[in-house]
DNA sequence: TAGTGGTCTAGACCACTTT
DNA sequence: AAGTGGTCTAGACCACTAT
């Protein structure tokens, strides 16, 4: 049985010819191999005989889609395949560990600011940090924490090391539960610059809320990560 | 404390014309309120001064963030906001009536394919359909399930409507557990003419494998949502 | 038929990296 | 200096929608 219920749906248009094109690197990038770099876009236009424009539309899309990775003044290379992270409470580090990359951070903020509204009245520590994956940026990640319950946070702490270590060790701080929104938004030119990465490039964007065994929130988070390096998998039971 | 604990990070470089235009036309969507018409492509170039690529390149990414919705010889229209979906085992339907709007389904395919690895060896039911929310696309979703288990799945089952109310009212099926991967790709021709969308728009990727009490697989899902009209939002818990 | 957004072209200049 | 990807332009044609 191989019936099709109708339902309203448009016939199949013409095909863009930068889908076309997109095709044909499709084939080229599996007999390249992982690494591999790529003819100039300049070649490449002409190789398919499109304009350089139609062809940085397929190598845009073969970009979000982490199939390719472009350096400036270098060239366009065959990408690595994607990061999986468990969606859960565990610290970028851990999880990182268990993916087999090697996590790092870079701080790029450590300041002192009203609280986001999401962490209610009073003033909040802002710590900004570009997540690592093998040296490469694989997201940044803002996290802001209540001053009046962390008054001396920074004594001690090494921003480059796992924030979540450090409250456990120093204010025997738990995780007990987080609200966390997920959405897909795009690169601001100062997000763009943090990640190494283009304005065109769609980003996860992840939102969370952390409270402690008492229901005291913690934590607020707001991250970015760059999509065509990195997914979410979580497990989901019924209630 | 202001103090900005330097990581490497590089300075600002000079902003894209199109990122300025971006800027001016958020400006101008906030005047105009939700569901208006905006200036024709043309137009605004002329009044912000760049060629129409430029102001299309702005506009394209309004539109990938869903402030802005492009209907083919009409026009632009200042959009309304976001969905916001729970990431939990329960139906479309259920979970779009509590988010007050209209849920609905459009059916693309009912055929027997062979089953897709995910649920092992042997033919499975393939069933395609596109998420509407108030009448419009939300997402297309793909369903596969093992014709052993539900060989007479067809016999008075209405593909309009729940599957999973279906599922447990016949075969008394109880969806215990999933595991749902989550991420973002680009739709492909069809899929944008399923969506009603372009295909430079994200999409929200999220494939899920669910099993019931004893164990076995009971369903495959592979779910495209448009990542400019809805987001996700779980709760975590320590283990 | 007129106006709209979607696609495509040929050419230009820029910032960046490598030689 | 030469080559790369990133941005921008002016103009063209298309499919679609409204009148």
């Amino acid at each position: 049985m191989t019936s099709a219920v109708d339902g309203g749906v448009p016939s199949h248009g013409r095909i863009p010819k930068y889908y076309a094109v997109k095709a044909q690197l499709l084939n080229l990038l599996s007999e390249l191999g992982e690494g591999a770099l790529l003819p100039a876009e300049r070649d490449l236009a002409a190789r398919f005989g499109v304009s350089r424009s139609t062809l940085r539309q397929a190598i845009s899309e073969l970009t979000v889609e982490g199939r390719l990775r472009a350096h400036r003044g270098q060239g366009t290379f065959v990408a690595a395949p994607k990061i999986v992270q468990p969606l859960a409470l565990v610290s970028y580090t851990e999880a990182l560990r268990e993916a087999g990359r090697r996590p790092g951070r870079r701080v790029v903020t450590v300041e002192e600011v009203p609280a986001p509204p999401e962490l209610g009245e009073g003033r909040a520590w802002h710590l900004e940090r570009v997540l690592l994956a093998d040296d490469e940026p694989l997201g940044v990640e803002s996290t802001y924490l209540p001053v009046g319950r962390f008054p001396d946070l920074l004594d001690g702490f090494d921003p480059t090391t796992s924030l979540y270590a450090h409250l456990a060790g120093r204010y025997g701080v738990r995780h007990a539960e987080a609200t966390e929104r997920i959405e897909t938004v795009l690169a601001t030119p100062r997000d763009a610059l943090l990640l190494g990465t283009n304005p065109a490039v769609p980003l996860l964007l992840m939102q969370r809320l952390s409270v402690d065994r008492a229901g005291a929130a913690i934590e607020w988070v707001r991250s970015l990560y760059r999509g065509d390096r990195i997914g979410f998998e979580t497990r989901l039971r019924v209630d």
